[in-house]
DNA sequence: TCGATAAATTCAAATTTTTCGATGAATTGC
DNA sequence: GCAATTCATCGAAAAATTTGAATTTATCGA
């Protein structure tokens, strides 16, 4: 909690939310409520598997997305201490 | 007051906050806590003119920034109607 | 009016991002 | 063990973004 994001960070997170397949996932994985596994994605997006992957990969590397793994199934949900800290960065920038 | 962004606009804001030197720009703009002439931000970025526009055309495009037209300056400032809007949405991610 | 200044626009290049097929790695069920 | 499933990675093509030189538009000051 209370944590605190350089700026590399804001720009990062900001590009992981700047596309409309990944925005979609993030809304996806967060009205689930719980884990969402990488497949039931999948089957929301209509983009090839690789693809969705990647981009999963980019909210993950920017820290909105965690994981985990089960077996062969990956599941993820929203990293809601960075988003905190994202919105914490915004409003920072409004005052 | 109380804006509701589209899915759209908040893609358009997301991927203006995903570049280092607009971010610069709108902590600059924000500092200022008053109008910002181009020109002045043109001094704080190692940037070409037209593309130091460039950038701005996007933040203002996004709604991020407002323009107020001066004979030859423009000057800029922070839209914090549109800001809270992102930061709602943003909340409601989190919930 | 004329030259200087501020900023936007145009155009082209360089770079980055997006996309997908193919392949690989790990795991499960039989 | 083996075929099927889940997901990640690689490589290449397509699309979008970034950048700056040159130009344009508008305004200011002398």
């Amino acid at each position: 909690m209370n944590k605190v994001l350089d700026i590399k960070s804001v720009e990062k997170i900001s590009k992981a939310l700047g596309d409309p397949y990944r925005l979609k996932i993030m809304e996806a994985v967060k009205k689930q409520k719980q884990w969402l596994p990488c497949c039931d994605i999948l089957g929301m997006i209509d983009l090839a598997q690789s693809t969705v992957s990647h981009h999963l990969k980019q909210l993950v590397d920017a820290d909105l997305l965690l994981l985990e793994k089960d077996g062969r199934n990956t599941r993820y949900y929203v990293n809601k201490e960075v988003l905190s800290a994202y919105i914490k960065y915004l409003n920072q920038l409004e005052a």
